[in-house]
DNA sequence: GGAATTATTTGCGAAATGGTACAAAAACAG
DNA sequence: CTGTTTTTGTACCATTTCGCAAATAATTCC
């Protein structure tokens, strides 16, 4: 357990944990969207009452942005690790690949694919800081793959003469593609053997992953 | 102009053009959502009044699903004609792509990506009936795909190794990328690009477009 | 213990939302 | 012209939704 606050606070102390509540907001936004999410079903999902909830993380939409940012902090980490793993370029796509795919099935319910695209890209059409930050998630992905198959060409992975932002751009759409049909009901195996076939075209002919 | 009416019917005409009101509603959608998009919304959208619009669609999921289906008809066209023009995959691939961005970006407004996309995806958790619609849209544009590139590779465009179900997912995914990017705000030129750098990895090395 | 400070609860209220009842209007049949 | 049929417009209803004010509760500071 983590010590978070600063000495003793001054008044009645908070009866819930923020960082708690802020997870079982962003569940409940993740499975029915921003306008399809009520304050009432955020206070619910965390046991708080609307005022409480205004009070902790102000309205409604500054609640669904800090759900956003608390996401991207959540799927950034295990991410950008297989990105810095230095493994090669096979096992870190695949990586990625796997690691994304437990966000987006969680262990018990209906798979929710990725908060992002399932729930900003909705709304990024009429909200521009939603949309400025579904950009940002994008871009950051972009440069985490394009960084990753820089360095793997530079290792002789790929060949000197690929094109680099094509394939970064290929990775991030099977990613998105993953998020998609998460979301549209396909299995987990399915999706699997999906970012399979995707890493090995992305990689090129080769050893397939696994074989020495 | 079709002539849909068959002889006269028999109350009082109808003071609107149901196709012209569906495309509308879509648009509506389209932008804002399913949850987003309130009743007074399209009643603004069509300028048909609430009852008028009960009466000719149903309730707000049944408007819905009918602009979602308007929305595939309307999509499938180009598409499903860019798929069967037997043209080098090449040029198949960017018919599809440069097709779908007249789709994502609109005359004049803030671009909207695609209808399924934007808005499906959001309600596909909770939302069974749209989770199917969704899920058959996602199945075929991948028919579309896979028989597109499998008849290039009978043509001898690929090698016959390659991996044809891997490089129709790549192709779909690319797709899926364009539809979220143009949502996120990405300008028409970067989609472009993206969607020419993809094609060039999927058809493999040899001639690039336009090349002779 | 009392004052100050912060959280929680109850409940209000204005607006929006989905849906419908009902009467008026516009056509046709005879 | 009269009755029938269908559409349209107005008005309404019940519920939900977002937001907040005011009172109450729990804790620290002095």
């Amino acid at each position: 357990m983590v010590q978070k606050q600063e000495a003793k606070r001054r008044g009645r102390p908070r009866s819930y944990d923020p960082e708690q509540a802020l997870q079982q907001i962003m569940e409940a936004f993740w499975k029915t969207g921003y306008s399809g999410t009520s304050l009432d079903d955020l206070s619910a999902a965390t046991g708080l009452n609307r005022p409480s909830l205004y009070a902790a993380f102000g309205d409604k939409r500054e609640i669904y942005l800090k759900a956003l940012a608390h996401y991207r902090r959540l799927a950034s980490g295990p991410i950008s690790e297989a990105f810095s793993s230095n493994a090669p370029l096979r096992d870190a796509l695949m990586q990625v690949y796997r690691a994304s795919l437990s966000l987006y099935f969680p262990p018990e319910g209906i798979p929710r694919g990725c908060f992002v695209i399932g729930t900003a890209t909705t709304e990024a059409v009429e909200e521009p800081e939603i949309r400025e930050a579904l950009m940002q998630g994008l871009r950051s992905l972009d440069a985490g793959f394009t960084a990753c198959i820089g360095a793997a060409q530079r290792r002789g992975e790929i060949p000197e003469d690929a094109d680099a932002a094509a394939l970064a751009a290929l990775a991030s759409a099977t990613l998105y593609s993953l998020a998609i049909r998460a979301r549209a009901g396909a299995s987990r195996e399915e999706l699997e053997t999906l970012a399979q076939g995707a890493t090995n075209v992305i990689c090129g002919p080769g050893a397939p992953a696994g074989t020495p």
